[in-house]
DNA sequence: AAAAGGTGCAACCGCCAGGAT
DNA sequence: CATCCTGGCGGTTGCACCTTT
């Protein structure tokens, strides 16, 4: 594939390197050539690295190929319940934020969560026939699915989770989840993102934010040390119980808690 | 066993913002 | 001030792999 060594360390790319540019599938050569590159000379600086390090590459692509999936720090594998749960509650937050929702979760990068959203929850969206950003959706998501991964959570962890069903006789009033500012792992904060937490959890009284902020301490043990048995509106419904403002949608009909389960983390864990 | 269809993920593309010249 | 370059982001695509028929 011509990986020959040759390429000139120049300033600014030859017309020669300019025309054989490689696109598509990296090889195991390629990703070598990268991590040594990158190992004595750091990162950055993408398009003369990539002349530099003899990659036929644009500067864009190895950028890529480093934070995706080279990075000795990128986390591989399936989506823990954690992170599912993060997700759905940042993305309600934030949207496709994908990069920023990916600062909050250690390792992953935004690719994957963008991919995750596509796969999964609009996965989900499609058999329960509704569109992902519609209300009832958004609705599935905070009674059931949310519910359902902190339940499992809980169960994991070791602890009951019957003790969230203890303390369910919360005020009617209260909504689940509301839209609260978490982090998983280390905390990057800006300016923006500090006051969003600021305000979301004291304001709208989000206890599920405020269970999350009082972690932390960096690790991935974020969710044991987080309080969540004041967080229930009432109690988890059951399949085919809706939810006061699930509508119309028929989740008997859907086998909506087989469909959020079938795909999610009990692959090849 | 083979074909068809579905799924998940890596990689590319186009656009934009910010800094350098 | 204008232009160029680079890095970053979100959206999209291509393809390998898996499942179903």
């Amino acid at each position: 594939m011509g990986l020959d060594g040759r390429a000139r360390c120049s300033a600014t790319p030859t017309r020669e390197l300019e025309m054989d540019l490689r696109k598509g599938p990296w090889t195991v050569e390629e990703d070598l050539l990268l991590m040594n590159y990158i190992g004595s000379h750091g990162e950055g600086k993408w398009n003369s690295l990539a002349r530099c390090a003899g990659l036929r590459r644009t500067g864009k692509s190895c950028r890529l190929r480093w934070l995706n999936y080279l990075r000795p720090d990128v986390r591989r594998g399936n989506i823990t319940p954690e992170e599912q749960l993060l997700i759905l509650e940042l993305h309600s937050r934030w949207g496709n934020r994908w990069s920023k929702i990916a600062q909050r979760l250690p390792g992953r990068t935004d690719n994957e969560i963008k991919n995750y959203w596509r796969t999964r929850v609009q996965k989900h969206a499609r058999h329960l026939r509704c569109d992902v950003n519609s209300k009832q959706f958004k609705d599935v998501m905070r009674h059931l699915w949310m519910p359902r991964l902190v339940e499992r959570i809980r169960a994991a962890s070791g602890s009951s989770a019957t003790c969230v069903h203890q303390n369910v006789a919360a005020p009617s009033t209260r909504e689940w989840p509301a839209e609260g500012s978490v982090e998983l792992g280390q905390a990057k904060t800006s300016p923006d993102d500090s006051e969003m937490q600021l305000s979301s959890a004291s304001e709208s009284g989000d206890c599920f934010a405020n269970s999350m902020q009082g972690c932390e301490n960096g690790s991935d043990d974020w969710f044991q040390e987080a309080d969540f048995t004041d967080c229930w509106p009432q109690p988890l419904p059951s399949p085919g119980v809706c939810a006061d403002d699930l509508g119309s949608l028929d989740l008997d009909e859907c086998g909506w808690e087989e469909s959020l389960w079938s795909m999610e983390d009990v692959r090849g864990e």
